[in-house]
DNA sequence: GCCAACGTTGGC
DNA sequence: GCCAACGTTGGC
């Protein structure tokens, strides 16, 4: 079995918040939305279930980690590029040749809000590719050290207890 | 609302 | 294949 890989997923809390995600059937989400090639491969070509995701709130108030959550299904087409009712309608694809998948996204516990702000306060956490100037991508992969550092000093600790 | 950064588009 | 123009993202 390959080793688990680590991720961190933006979503944008008025789409669909941790909260939202929990209150989901099994507390799982499919990722519908994703419209870039980068971020597509990465569900598509490197995420196996079981993964662990940094659940993200983007383009809000607080952006910030907001829970942790797992890939719980392997990639399949996203629906929301077929229906010209969506946001995400995307003509050009066909279901014989679906541009754009999705995996679906298990959330394993809500934590304490991690703000972005706080995220760069720790040295351990410098290289992490969601806290690149202009990082815009929706997904980035995150290393076994970062994922480690962070259940371990920021996601441990009781509410209220950061440094 | 601002604006830097980046992806996509399309003319050539 | 180049690259300018444009649209989008997302923190601040």
């Amino acid at each position: 079995m390959p080793a688990k890989s680590y991720w961190l997923m933006k979503s944008e809390p008025d789409e669909c918040s941790i909260d939202d995600a929990l209150a989901m059937p099994r507390r799982t989400v499919p990722w519908t939305g994703v419209r870039n090639y980068q971020a597509r491969n990465f569900m598509r070509d490197l995420m196996r279930i079981g993964d662990g995701v940094l659940f993200y709130h983007s383009s809000c108030a607080e952006p910030g980690i907001a829970g942790l959550a797992e890939v719980s299904s392997t990639p399949y087409p996203d629906p929301t590029q077929f229906d010209p009712a969506s946001p995400y309608f995307d003509a050009k694809s066909t279901r014989e040749a679906p541009r754009w998948v999705l995996v679906d996204v298990r959330i394993v516990r809500k934590t304490r809000l991690v703000p972005i702000a706080e995220l760069r306060r720790h040295e351990a956490l410098a290289d992490m590719a969601v806290l690149r100037k202009g990082n815009r991508l929706s997904i980035t992969p995150v290393s076994a050290a970062e994922w480690r550092y962070l259940n371990d000093a920021l996601l441990a600790a009781a509410p209220g207890n950061e440094a």
